[in-house]
DNA sequence: CATATCAATCGCAATATTACGATGGATAAA
DNA sequence: TTTATCCATCGTAATATTGCGATTGATATG
């Protein structure tokens, strides 16, 4: 085991539980909000800002990548990387929507 | 290794990200789906509704229960559980403010 | 009391994640 | 061309997560 029985679930639910995953660490999000505040891009400066080796930058990079929230592109030597405003908005409408499903009930049932 | 620095992250952030990883397993995101539609509670039926043993839907409860996403009450020998409204609400909105943050910007800098 | 039912917990196996040093490939600069 | 810089990737170690069978504790019911 060790092994998430994905094929027990619908796709949204995997799909919703993917995306928290994709942000389910500080330095996910660490990297979000400073690719948020500079909105321009950056690369080796994060290496800087967060205290983390390169290769473990890169590691979150690379999975912020794979779900398409950021994108990053090469100049000269170095990465610029950026917030992909379309992927980010799908996120956000996909969060909105599943915590708006919730309706306030007047009994306390627990 | 295998384990996440925190400490060189703000408090904020790491609080984010376990929220986030609270929801980062489809069963869940399942279970917290069906506690929102049948606002009623339930518990056994969990286990039936989706298709993994009691133990591991009970460990997946445990979960959302500690971070406080859900409420368990005994029920002569059932555990009854629900949304605990509160924490959804702060939920909804520290994952709002989270992606309200980034604003559409003009040139493609990527 | 004896028995049945429900759910929490323990213990284990399998897999995933996190972190990093080392290496390598690409580009810029000398 | 040689050298330096930047970053992706590989390999590895440590830890975490997922899933379940088995057990246990609590409460009902006969």
């Amino acid at each position: 085991m060790g092994l998430t029985k994905s094929e027990i679930f619908t796709d949204k639910q995997n799909r919703l539980a993917g995306m928290m995953k994709a942000l389910a660490h500080p330095a996910r999000i660490a990297i979000t909000q400073h690719l948020v505040k500079q909105q321009a891009c950056i690369c080796g400066d994060l290496v800087e800002e967060l205290g983390l080796a390169q290769a473990t930058i890169s590691q979150h990079l690379k999975e912020l990548k794979t779900v398409g929230l950021i994108q990053g592109n090469v100049e000269g030597t170095s990465v610029c990387y950026c917030i992909n405003e379309k992927t980010w908005e799908e996120y956000r409408k996909t969060f909105e929507a599943f915590f708006i499903t919730y309706q306030r009930v007047d009994k306390d049932c627990c």
